[in-house]
DNA sequence: AATGAATGAGCCTTCATTCAT
DNA sequence: GATGAATGAAGGCTCATTCAT
């Protein structure tokens, strides 16, 4: 009983305590978040966390687990094959929805700006986020590239221009405030975001296109 | 006099506080970072901070600034002009010194990584950063993208390139924990670095080259 | 459990903090009182203050607060009217209870003492102190002297003869060291405080009456 | 050399800490002063109190002495003898004087505050002040009482009253603030001040003469 | 003679955690 | 099962003092 409304802080004080910790640590991070402001947003005890999560760590890491477990339903990895006629499709939506997901706004949208967060301060838990989700999703994401690099571009040109694409979304998450002093009238709003994903899939599309069309010159005129 | 070892703390410990403070702010963050790890690794009391830099915020900002000289000396910006005859070049510099900034191993190599920790977690010294380093620097990266896309290129469209460019040696030292977990094989010696920022120019030229080709196609082929 | 000796620190930790905290404060002022000090009296951790009152100056607001509610229950400001028949007893009485107030010894004297010191080094806490204690007081203790002095009076002489007697037991709390220091033999037992009171309104008393005479004498004796 | 100006630091930087440490001290009192701001005052660094007053304390004990001594000078303990006839002016003098040497505004009036501080908050330097200045000065307040009160007056009865009219300066130094919130209307330029001693010595020989009176007409009147 | 540089003790506060119901 | 109360460690900061010229 707080403040004359009463909570019912049974069972469901788990889920609240999850949610509110995933909102606090992708906001401030691991360290900075406090427990008090996750009890305070969860209308929880401080000693709740204590009671359904051991210590604050364990609470991290089952937010951690709950967030991948959220991202895998929302962005699923697409799971059929890989061909020339809808490479440049695949690759469009997968951008569209990294970047939507670091990009949205709104509460309820913490999952993936936690799990970024972790790839920058990582924790003892990085392992099983890459393990579960990173390493399913660039597979799928050099698959893409392999498919428009042909079949003669080595595994490190594939990671690499992996890493060049996926670079971009990323780079759009961490450096907002950056970027809004740079350009002070860029508005992020879903369409703008629709709009840059449109953009990073054509710079990378039109990379790879090229790279493949230097790889067929240089093959045709092989230096002496 | 501390056990048994003696150190000179004349005038250079303001130095030596800024070259201890810059590698643990640069490790840490600001708030993470502690006034007594950074006078340990100075070999000076707690009380200096407040004697040289008033405090903890204080000797922050000197370290900024004093990062921003140092890199903006190690890795000035071009101020030759932009020509289609040297744009690859220029460009090709650009990415290597950025890349080497960040990834380069060393005490002394603080400087950029600070610089980029600031980006990620502002304080209030952001807007100086921006303004004297970032401002100038995505102005001449700008210039290369534009005498590659041509003059017909938006100013838009120009931004989203330097931005896509960019974000690829940002993204190698923000996710390097996770890229030496996604390829454990990968080395980053100094020759590793010089490679990648190969694979960056040439992605990113590829991408321009492209861009400019599709435009002019579109040009040519105008949609009904 | 500390030394062996358990305390029983529930939810009178609260209260035990508030009467540490008196003493500790009307000894040393607010910048001298540490928290350490209060709470190794109140067998408190120093982190109870932040629990309980936030800070220290929380703390210290709500123990001024505590101690005026507690004053003013303890010499509450009579309410009767004043006529020439009581005017004496009501003035030697409100002398008598704000003497015993500030001289007194004993652990839970303190009350009045704080109070005499937030007057000396005012902090924002003054203003409701003014207005709530002293204010009421002064207006009563106005009435008292204009009852004496006789309805010609006007408000500048009769608030400096409020002053005037006030100042006098006032004097006995601030200066009680030299007095002690210019008369070794002075002992303030209660009944030495009951004389002192006797004397501070006898000497009051003839004061007022006497000026009411001079001025009645110079009604008589106009200067010409 | 500081900013340019350049002091001269030899032996008047004696002096100069001082007259800064006295204004600092009387502001603030003992603890509260900082010797940080008593040499910004002085234009002295901060190693100076150490060389030439050894410490903190020893400069406050100077500073004690040197105030004294100042104020033995300006304000002499008369030496005359007190006679029915100049007993009232030389009451209302001693008023006026001590009077203006606690409200008078400016730099050089630390004195008298000071010396007032140290009442409040003894230090060991408090028993050379009572035995040097107080102890003369009540001496003589006391001899101006017994004139009025006559012969048969006890030393108990004129020492409290002694007491009862030295409060009432005391008073408005020690109580400025809560005055001003009592009665904002209340101004304290010269002219003022001596209205206010006029009204304290008016006050204080009217309860003298009074009491003389009473006495007399107990005398008269025995209690049976 | 005089000082800029440096020190360590102590201050208030915050925090995750644990205790005792 | 769940919580209000309480804790100790550590944080940044201020201060009088002392050191080494």
């Amino acid at each position: 009983m707080k403040n004359g409304v009463e909570f019912h802080q049974n069972a469901e004080t788990h889920h609240r305590l999850l949610e509110a910790a995933g909102e606090v640590f992708a906001e401030r991070g691991f360290r900075q978040a406090t427990v008090r402001e996750i009890c305070r947003r969860a209308h929880a005890n401080v000693a709740a966390i204590n009671y359904y999560f051991h210590d604050k760590q364990g609470l991290y890491e089952a937010v951690l687990k709950y967030a991948l477990c959220r991202v895998r339903n929302k962005y699923p990895t697409g799971h059929g094959p890989i061909t020339p006629a809808n490479v440049e499709q695949e690759l469009h939506e997968m951008i569209a929805a990294r970047l939507h997901a670091v990009l949205d706004l709104g509460r309820t949208a913490w999952h993936s700006k936690l799990m970024s967060r972790e790839m920058i301060e990582p924790t003892e838990a990085l392992d099983a986020l890459v393990k579960e989700e990173l390493e399913p999703f660039f597979q799928r994401l050099q698959s893409c590239v392999r498919a428009v690099l042909g079949p003669g571009a080595g595994d490190e040109q594939v990671q690499r221009c992996a890493f060049s694409i996926s670079s971009q979304w990323v780079f759009y998450h961490y450096n907002r405030q950056v970027i809004s002093r740079l350009n002070p009238a860029m508005r992020l709003g879903p369409d703008d975001i629709d709009a840059l994903a449109a953009h990073i899939a054509q710079f990378s599309l039109a990379a790879l296109k090229e790279l493949r069309i230097t790889d067929d010159h240089k093959q045709m005129n092989p230096r002496p």
